[in-house]
RNA sequence: GGCGGCGUACCCAAGUGGCUAAGGGAGAGGUCUGCAAAACCUCGAUGCAGCGGUUCGAAUCCGCUCGCCGCCUCCA
């Protein structure tokens, strides 16, 4: 198994410092606002990776982290009027309402920055000891000229970073890149906690570095999260908590691309952004997931409704297919098997090849749109081997196998594993549809009759009405039965 | 200014030296159907931003040019 690695610009075998055992640390979210499809994407690439080392045997400690202590809480609290504890408390429930939805399972720890309190004063006081870091009138500074590798995480040279600055340059900093680990309370009101420098809060970055140690130890096989945390937010994590235990923090460094609206990135402050809440308000999150999962994780995605409806269109194709094979299956249970009749070859062929395809390209850095590009792949061949009207218990046992296989799919990707009941019943949700399924079928039942005395004006009425209420009916061959338009 | 990425059919997108350049969406024609829908079949880039070069062979490596984007500030 091959992954791109961060930190040296390539792909790299994975070898886990533990042999099976995969220590995993994801940077979750800072809980002072909803979430957007960004942070749902990075949610869900990870979430896929994580699945599919589980799927190759490995035993993940997967850790996500939430951040809830932070300026920008204490800044909501303020525009809230809430206490800040209330912020994060009232945007960690949304999140996990968000990720649920999206089918992102929840991690083995999840912990937060203000129940690790103690271990980052011990890690800052630590620091100090080393001469790492220094004290400012009770704040608390971390000196990137102490670390000699700063800067290898991104690729950069202090020298490099100073000319092109735009932060303004705190003159108490011995060098203008040094950065907080202990932040000095001085509102009235702020959350503080006591420290050897005087009542305080965690700097931005401590947080990570404190939780990784507590629950993955001191190097950690996997650390991810989007890639505009590259710098300086897992640069200087890295540089804290190497400093601190003299170990290599991190084996593989994982990071996803951004989203973008007009080619621009997705942000919260060119208010560019769209709310998982709201996409899901007009979308199935099996789509979401899809759109998602069909672009590398680390190429950019362009977000538009259009493309979210594609993957929404696909889905719907998929769910007709397996609605098909469950419909073959039951026809099989009833019928009885008749001997096999000469069945063609393209299923049988693609059964025994999918397997080895999916690994590979999951293999090679988590190639999810190769991997979906297969299961389409096989879905064709189901849909051909059942136009060929096949019977008997060999080709039973052949859609099995193919149906097997999409299950086994749907455990890593997390797609694809609905019965085509479920996806309706999803649909009729999404899609507001208004009509019950009593009157639907009351109406199938008139245009039955009308079909029967041929009155075609009457029956094709009945159809306009209810694709204009969103159902499409689809004539059997001895039954009519309906649908969701997607 | 420093560092990095991208440009593949109408749209999305995989592919990073060698079998006919995956897959999806949209479209056209066909089979089926009272009409449809679905499904299947067929069609669709002699070419991968452009121009040169390396090579027996390049979308894939190298150089240049054009266009777009990201990070260097909070950000998934």
């Amino acid at each position: 198994m091959k992954l791109y690695n961060t930190a040296t610009g390539k792909k790299e075998d994975f070898r886990p410092l533990n042999d099976m055992k995969v220590g995993m640390y994801v940077c979750g979210v800072t809980v002072y606002d909803v979430c957007h499809i960004g942070h749902a994407r990075s949610a869900v690439v990870f979430d896929v990776i994580r699945r599919y080392l589980r799927f190759k045997g490995y035993g993940v400690k997967f850790v996500k982290n939430f951040t809830d202590i932070d300026d920008k809480i204490i800044n909501r609290a303020r525009q809230e009027e809430i206490p800040w504890y209330d912020v994060a408390r009232k945007y960690t429930l949304r999140y996990y309402d968000d990720m649920r939805r999206l089918g992102v399972a929840d991690a083995d720890v999840e912990p937060r920055a203000t129940e690790h309190i103690e271990e980052i004063i011990r890690m800052v006081k630590g620091l100090v000891e080393k001469g790492h870091a220094y004290v400012v009138d009770g704040d608390v500074y971390f000196s990137v000229e102490s670390f000699p590798g700063y800067g290898k995480l991104s690729g950069r040279r202090l020298e490099d970073m100073q000319a092109g600055a735009r932060v303004e340059v705190d003159a108490r900093k011995k060098n203008p890149m040094d950065f907080a680990l202990w932040k000095k309370s001085s509102k009235e009101g702020e959350p503080a906690w006591d420290s050897p420098w005087g009542p305080g809060r965690p700097g931005w970055h401590i947080e990570c570095s404190a939780m990784t140690l507590r629950h993955l130890g001191e190097t950690l096989d996997i650390h991810a999260g989007g890639a505009d945390l590259i710098f300086p937010h897992h640069e200087n994590e890295l540089t804290q908590s190497e400093a601190y235990t003299g170990k290599q923090f991190v084996r593989y460094w994982l990071h996803n691309g951004f989203i973008t609206v007009d080619k621009e990135k997705m942000s919260k402050s060119l208010g560019n952004f769209f709310t998982i809440e709201e996409i899901l308000d007009k979308y199935s999150p099996e789509a979401v997931r899809l759109f998602l999962l069909q672009t590398h994780y680390r190429s950019p995605i362009e977000f538009s409704n259009e493309n979210i409806e594609e993957a929404e269109h696909s889905l719907e194709h998929f769910y007709q297919s397996m609605k098909r094979l469950e419909d073959f299956f039951l026809s099989q249970g009833k019928e009885g098997a008749d001997a096999g009749k000469k069945i063609p070859k393209g299923l049988e062929e693609a059964v025994s090849s999918f397997m080895g395809a999916l690994t590979d390209a999951m293999d090679d850095d988590f190639n999810t749109a190769l991997a979906i590009g297969h299961v389409f792949e096989l879905v064709k061949e189901i849909n051909r081997f059942l136009d060929q009207r096949p019977s008997g218990g060999e080709a039973v046992r052949l859609l099995e196998q193919a149906r097997e296989l999409i299950g086994q799919a749907s455990g890593v990707l997390n797609l694809f594993g609905r019965t085509p009941e479920q996806w309706q019943e999803m649909l009729i949700g999404v899609k507001r549809i208004t009509v019950d399924e009593r009157e639907i079928e009351r109406l199938i039942e008139e245009r039955r009759k009308a079909r029967a005395g041929r009155d075609w004006k009457r029956a094709d009425a009945i159809r306009a009405e209810l694709e204009q209420k969103g159902i499409i009916l689809e004539d059997g061959k001895d039954s009519t039965g309906w649908r969701v338009k997607a």
